[in-house]
DNA sequence: TTGAAAGCGATACCAT
DNA sequence: ATGGTATCGCTTTCAA
């Protein structure tokens, strides 16, 4: 692969023209920057982001740590990253994360060995006080998905519990008077805070949520039905199913049905995240909108910006998302 | 971000000893490591890999050109050269390629630039000389999806005939007479291909695929309905329909039920692709699975591979994947 | 076992 | 308008 000193070689000139022609460079006499440019097509030459990287100090690449791509929801989360990374000419370095704290760290390490300029981090493993010295020394590091109190200015997250407490305020407005709910059984806190804002805005409402009709299995399709089986087991009526995210959602519309139980006729069932499953499924899914690559871009930019300033951490900004009401077929008013 | 020279300073040895110990080099003293690890602990030094990349002319890079993270077939073909990029230690570098040529070729320079080791290209928009020239140019590059004679030793693609095959004996063993085809508007051959292996099948066996109970649509769940809607309205009878993707099948089958007509009861329908959503609907889809992860491993292993040797080109290797055939709930023998 | 120094491929400052 | 050269952070001979 040819450098910068072929080309100045072959065109005759020496390698800080040829830097100026690449960059467009002021003053550069025309037939100078022809012949350059001429040479540098001969050669097939393209300039070396590494060394450039270096002595510009910049990399022109976004990081971001997610646990998978296959999940959509990160995928989602990535993409919004990426639009971010086109709009500013810049690139997506990506780590993924799997499951530990350990490779979550790993993966951060990865980035910074790449000097990114940003840093667009999902972390539900490492611990504050990981996060909290990791956002100290790298300016342009933002959380995604977590809040931390002493690092809330590089943190943009989801109101779990008001989506919750929307859920609830949803199906009560429907008449409803017996619920139900499936969680995950994952303690990665968002299920808890979930659950928490639903029962505690139920209560409010002069309503009650039975403990064992609080179900928790697997965040996917089988979770959702086996939890309805052990659901409808009971034995005990209700009408409005709050469950954990999409996934488990249609899984439980599906095993309901196949019990002969109607959905939306005889229960109603709202899910959570609004990925693109809640819109292929039938009946198509009332759900909580997760604004998650809208989220991601916001991540992305103040990433951006907190790298270019320097300390702004005075700042008293909050960066909390609400998720929205999607009304779709799922959930109706309830019949006596 | 503090260097190797600070790190050399402050523990007061010179830059190759620290070079030695960050890359466990050889010949080492014990105490001398012990403290060169504990000053890089203390400086939180994080080792630059630009620079290394420079010297070692290595980027422990894998780069990836898809057109789009949320399409979660892209996400699979990313997750799958992903999975080879963590087994070597290296990383991912992602290059979205939305759907004009320029932006295709731009997102290759872009991973050019960045001198990754191995390139997984998907291109649908690039010419077939402008990717033989580029393969040539670039030792460690593999298309996906793609079929050029040429540089067929670095192309990793799916059989689409044969899965248009594959179907068309599949509804032939269930004892299905009248069939119609749903196909996406898009010419970018794919379409074609899997339209035209399971016509001419259907042809050697006997049947005919009627021109008119053919329709092009977008290749989304809203294509796929709006395409059912003018199957529906020519009034030709049809028992058995091949859509080109699951979206589309997914939608059809939704049109096909609010119309009366139950699947597979009236109507069996096959799909392509196999995504996540085939798994969701109602009733599961039938469908060929199209192994994109299990080939972008493989593309990223032939693209590492090929970084290394020389020109084994004179290799006479064919890399073709075979659709197959998942029979969930969509399809079923016909009942006259 | 350790250090000095050349060099990877660019940029940018200082001359001319 | 153009060239010379120090420099970015690191690896890797070659000497000591």
């Amino acid at each position: 692969m040819s450098t910068i000193k072929d080309v100045a070689r072959v065109a005759g000139v020496s390698i800080a023209t040829v830097s100026r022609v690449i960059n467009n460079g002021p003053k550069v006499g025309d037939k100078t920057r022809a012949r350059v440019f001429s040479v540098m097509q001969e050669l097939g030459y393209t300039p070396n982001a590494n060394a450039r990287a270096l002595v510009t100090q910049t990399s022109t690449t976004i990081g971001v740590v997610i646990p998978d791509l296959t999940d959509p929801f990160f995928a989602s989360l990535a993409n919004g990253v990426d639009k971010v990374a086109r709009a500013n000419n810049m690139q997506l370095l990506l780590s993924t994360s799997l499951l530990t704290a350990e490779s979550e760290m790993q993966a951060i390490n990865l980035l910074l060995e790449r000097r990114c300029d940003a840093f667009v981090v999902h972390s539900k493993k490492l611990t504050d006080e990981q996060l909290i010295d990791l956002a100290q020394r790298v300016p342009g590091l933002v959380l995604i998905d977590r809040q931390i109190e002493a690092i809330k200015h590089k943190c943009v997250w989801l109101d779990n519990a008001e989506g919750g407490r929307i859920a609830a305020r949803h199906l009560d407005s429907l008449q409803h008077e017996n619920f139900a709910c499936i969680t995950s059984k994952y303690q990665i806190d968002d299920p808890a805070v979930r659950l928490n804002g639903f029962a505690k805005e139920l209560t409010q409402l002069g309503h009650h949520l039975p403990t064992d009709l609080t179900i928790a299995a697997e965040p996917n399709q089988q979770g959702g039905e086996i939890a309805t089986q052990q659901l409808i087991a009971k034995k005990k009526p209700f009408s409005a199913l709050f469950v954990y995210n999409d996934a488990m959602a249609i899984g439980a519309i599906s095993t309901l049905e196949d019990n002969g139980i109607r959905v939306p006729g005889d229960v109603s069932v709202i899910g959570f995240d609004d990925v693109l499953l809640s819109r292929y499924s039938r009946p198509k899914l009332t759900t909580l909108n997760y604004p998650i690559e809208e989220m991601a871009q916001h991540a992305a930019e103040l990433a951006l910006f907190n790298r270019d300033k320097p300390n702004t951490q005075a700042s008293n900004d909050n960066f909390i998302y609400l998720p929205r009401l999607v009304k779709r077929e799922s959930t109706a008013a309830y019949r006596k």
